[in-house]
DNA sequence: CCACCGATAAGACTGAGTACCATAATGACG
DNA sequence: CGTCATTATGGTACTCAGTCTTATCGGTGG
């Protein structure tokens, strides 16, 4: 199997025409022309001439024409991986909010190299779909994250797998929102929005015993609010 | 550009040799090598080949190798839409369950089939990918559907994405566990009960402004039990 | 200076997918 | 029964992605 160079092959470089490292060479190559002639009149030979190296460099920093756009896929997956598994299982929801976030920020810190690639995908179906595939992988690791979690309760696949999709959906709702708005604002607050909804929604779900249940208390009239404020208290905790 | 086959080319074909359609024969002849030889070790030329026609005729009846494994996606997809389409607003839920019925029915329909392309797919990550794709253009109908369906209430592109993520994944749940088991059984009421989880937790989002509220109330100690309960019905009646 | 080693280059090869043209089958019609 | 138009099919050539193998280049340590 091809071995990709060891580390960024040239730190300082003391060859003259480039200094840049080739990755970021044929990957700003590769959009550029993109851009210009489009996805399939582009080939592989044309990115690697603009970047100053051989098809055979080329292929040896990407395994695929595509790949020349998701450079950095691989290595979110596995920050994320990382980010669920240093999680127990009291603190799975942080866990999964943060992991959503990271992803999105790692979109919204390079909205320059974001927007240009949305807009790329957007009209390529070759690319749409091998960005869905990614975010299939992304579903695929909460998925199992969420299912660990719950352990062996009743449904916990069920709940593993609606839970994971909801999660990516909503990032990927507000991730296209403020791509379509040309990254103009900071999604942050619209994400916690969405999560917020999407925990609530399987928060309910956890507790399903109470819905729509109704208490009716009484007292005695000579009772002081104090009385009956702890009598309510001690209900209310009865229930967590 | 090439015109597909106009129809079925030989519905009572005089010709000797073969008697199934093409399209059957070649994605029968692709099935059976991909089992025996694997994905990639199968050329285009073999597939056609075995089933008895030249590499032309081959990609005048699917676009693509991949396709033959999915011949009958687009049609399935049109079935799909059909249903949605034909709803309005106030059977929406119905239109949504009804369109997952359809899609699970078609593979239980050919269990042979599905099961053996499961099989194959699942050990194929260009397949995989490629099945990946399918099931975001359902989701997209779905998303489309009930976005419409919410109109511009607030959060509607967020809760339209939720939801069709979620029946989605209720769906494929429930389809990967039956093809898992080798579809020995029948998947409607794990179906049924999937949706019916998915239509609960959405239903409870719809009425947020219940939630976490707490009623008190005070009557007279000499109130009767009916002019309590006509108070509380008043109150209940005036959420409604 | 030499030996080694990783990065790159160069070229051959397979196979998917496209385009184009030639030919065989079919079906309608006189 | 022949003729003509239509359509499916076969055949061939081409482009390009992706793999593989070999050669060259450049630096580094001995």
């Amino acid at each position: 199997m091809p071995k990709p160079p060891s580390k960024q092959p040239t730190e300082r470089p003391s060859k003259r025409p480039s200094k840049r490292p080739i990755n970021q060479r044929l990957a700003e190559a590769a959009v550029a022309l993109f851009d210009e002639n489009g996805y399939d009149a582009t080939t592989v030979d044309d990115i690697a001439a603009r970047a100053g190296v051989s098809r055979s460099t080329f292929f040896r920093y990407y395994r695929s024409k595509e790949d020349a756009i998701f450079p950095d896929h691989d290595a979110l997956l596995e920050r994320i991986d990382a980010r669920l598994r240093a999680s127990t299982a009291d603190t799975a929801i942080v866990a999964i909010t943060d992991a959503v976030r990271i992803v999105l920020a790692h979109y919204v810190d390079d909205a320059e190299v974001s927007l240009r690639r949305y807009r790329l995908v957007r009209r390529v179906p070759a690319l749409r779909d091998r960005e869905i595939a990614s975010v299939a992988r992304y579903q695929r690791l909460f998925r199992e994250f969420v299912g660990a979690w719950l352990g062996d309760s009743p449904d916990a696949g069920l709940r593993a797998e609606l839970m994971a999709a909801s999660v990516v959906a909503a990032h990927n709702q507000v991730l296209r929102g403020w791509l379509r708005a040309g990254g103009t604002y900071d999604p942050a607050e619209p994400l916690d929005h969405a999560l917020g909804y999407v925990i609530a929604t399987f928060r309910h779900l956890e507790q399903p015993q109470d819905k729509d249940q109704v208490v009716v208390a009484a007292f005695s009239r000579g009772a002081t609010p104090q009385a009956v404020m702890a009598a309510i208290r001690r209900h209310l905790e009865s229930r967590a």
